[in-house]
DNA sequence: CGCCGTTTGTATAGTGGTTGAACTTATTAA
DNA sequence: TTAATAAGTTCAACCACTATACAAACGGCG
């Protein structure tokens, strides 16, 4: 913004048009069809190309016979080994770690069930870091390069300057002020809340048309409630990187009280803990939070069982009164939901929807969309991976200087 | 964003550059001075100052002797004879028009209260357009060319792409889906919802540092409660313009009754009327709202009356409450009381904090500023002509090729 | 089969904007 | 008066893009 332009950066973004037009294509583009779209001339195509194809970004495919006259084209497309991201999570009773390719396809992906409940931070970045080298040993043997990692918490994280970022609380991890490296071995690593990344995930996964820039907001329901807001195809993170608090969002201001001193907050009527209170399911069981609660719920709804019923219902009114308060600021046109909210969605959808439509002033000439998400319960590994080669895509200058 | 980029729009981006260069700069900046900062070579930043210097935006400063050896530096600034903004405004009770210089200063204002609920939308805009010409006759007798006109609007807007824009609705009028033209006479005219505009004026006058790239969110108490988000020193519109929606937040989802059709709006708590109404005051009195019902509140509040006192503090608590949800959700570092709630402050801000401080979630380590708005009454009109010389100064290079 | 029209991709000269170094100008310090 | 210093200008060089021309690879047609 404050920077100066010169010729170089010039080139840097049209490097960047060029590589973001072939990737979001649904087929393969000529150089011919990129110089169309983009308003630059075919020379120019031809030389931005040859870098990008120089660099391992992108590849020809083989002459496709294709129909009409005239010389045919030859097909551009994202290099199937160029770099590719390293996505890290780290969440209440699992690590998880996996690789995607510059396409956004899953390459490799590893799970592993440990609950982190009461172990010190530092063995839980020691335990990630270790999933992040058995992933990047797979990439290596494919002999696929990484270009970076990204690493997903459920807290509030101030991102440094040159990657890293200290974990200034996340609650169900029991974490306070816990500072993550900018670097994991050799790779950069860029630290971030879970529920962002996941958004990011979505936005690429939940987008039938790729060239459109939409905005919506991504409700995760883990142990906690977070939510990642997409504005214009852009993520937004706030003034300092701890926005989208969902949560916390008052339903009713004398309401029970929250853990987070408040009262009221929305994690009190939708958080899964709660919908199990509502039905009337006891919580004396230490495993009835996590995966095992959520199964509970569903096995509940899907029995039919009133009292289940009636707490989903209660808590898709909750989720909808929040969510009619962000669409109201935000006027965002999709509302997905995420996390352990996504396999409930059949008994969310409704109510959510009924309250956008009395409480959002605009509902009546234009309906905001209420969907599941697309990736599911991998939205967060996913979403760590593919912020990384989104960066790629987004400066393939800066890739393309550290390759010889 | 999808656009490629020519040497032409290098140059247009370094005109943008330097010139914000000196425009947000306290003291006159020498050539040399812009260079450093900018990180442009002094060659090319004379160039570049020749040009907006030939175009009217700087002008030179007689050389100020400064201290030290060398030559002395040859000052620039805005010019003062350059292009101006006309700021245009409708509300329930009175129609605006002001003009400002390129440094943000107002040069003419004209208010004229007139009384526009039962007046047919025609009838208003042919009202403004003659107070417009009023004020644009003024600017001529100046010599000051005029650059463009915003009107501010109390209504959901969408805006066309080539200008103009259709209030969808703007209850307080009674208008819906009124057209306004893209011109007005030879002028370039933009509608704009007001309180979006309110918060772009608040953003340069609010703020000590103009380098800073602040992140508040304006609310705005005129009849209705309506508010404008400033992301990164960058008005936020959302995916149609219609962002911002603040007076519908549910305090209480069974709540008393809102014309919205839903229940326990914001408005309902923290309007006027309800002020009033929550003060024990008879709302018979048709002149009961507006500047009127405004200056009763003042009054009451003054003289110590506890059921007014009462009633404020209970406005400024669901205040609080909606504004937390924002804060929540879009990490914003500040809130901007104006409108109506500007003279109120001294009885809102106590109880904004109070709820502000329980119920954001990172109020532990980060506090939010509560501030009354730095404009007053004022900040729609100046802030719809400032809007107007926030382009000019954005991409000047537009404004340079209207010029011989 | 050979020619023409068509489209793709490349080569080459030209243009515009920035850089870097040398140069001029104006002032202070000695 | 001279040296030092800083501001502003001039000019050749460079770089990335455009425009134009041209080579390459195909289908269609006589």
């Amino acid at each position: 913004m404050d920077s100066p332009v010169r010729q170089h950066s010039l080139r840097e973004h049209n490097l960047a048009l060029v590589l973001r037009r072939v990737a979001t294509s649904a087929r393969p583009l000529s150089r011919a069809d990129v110089a169309a779209a983009t308003g630059l001339t075919r020379a120019t195509v031809s030389t931005l190309v040859d870098d990008l194809v120089a660099g391992g970004l992108l590849c020809e495919l083989d002459p496709v016979p294709r129909a009409g006259v005239g010389r045919p084209a030859t097909g551009l497309a994202l290099s199937p080994r160029g770099p590719c991201g390293l996505g890290l999570e780290i969440n209440v009773d699992y690590l998880a770690a996996c690789v995607t390719d510059l396409s956004g396809t899953v390459r490799h992906q590893i799970i592993r069930h440990v609950d982190q409940r009461d172990r010190p931070a530092p063995d839980a970045l020691a335990a990630v870091a270790e999933l992040a080298a058995d992933a990047a040993q797979v990439a290596v043997a494919e002999h696929l390069p990484i270009a970076g990692a990204a690493l997903a918490v459920p807290g509030l994280v101030r991102q440094h300057g040159d990657g890293g970022g200290t974990v200034h609380v996340a609650p169900n991890l029991g974490w306070r002020d816990v500072d993550v490296p900018a670097k994991l071995g050799e790779l950069p690593l860029r630290v971030e809340n879970e529920a962002n990344l996941a958004a990011l995930g979505e936005l690429q996964a939940g987008e039938p048309d790729p060239e459109a820039s939409p905005s919506f907001i991504y409700v995760s329901g883990e142990i906690g409630i977070g939510s990642g807001i997409v504005l214009d195809g852009q993520l937004y993170r706030g003034a300092h990187g701890w926005g989208g608090e969902f949560g916390h969002l008052t339903i009713d201001a004398n309401g029970p009280r929250c853990h987070c001193g408040a009262r009221g907050c929305l994690e009190q009527y939708a958080g899964q803990d709660a919908i199990l209170r509502a039905a009337g399911v006891p919580l004396t069981d230490p495993a009835g939070a996590g995966p095992a609660g959520l199964d509970r719920i569903q096995r509940l709804a899907q029995s039919g069982d009133p009292a289940m019923l009636g707490a989903l219902r209660a808590a898709g009114t909750a989720l909808g009164i929040a969510l009619a308060a962000a669409v109201n600021l935000l006027d965002v046109d999709a509302v997905v939901l995420g996390g352990s909210f996504a396999p409930l969605a059949p008994w969310l959808v409704t109510p959510v929807e009924e309250e956008l439509a009395t409480r959002v002033i605009t509902a009546g000439w234009s309906r905001v969309a209420v969907r599941p998400s697309a990736l599911g319960p991998e939205a967060t590994v996913v979403g760590a991976a593919r912020s990384v080669i989104r960066d790629v895509l987004a400066h393939p200058a800066a890739w393309l200087a550290t390759q010889p």
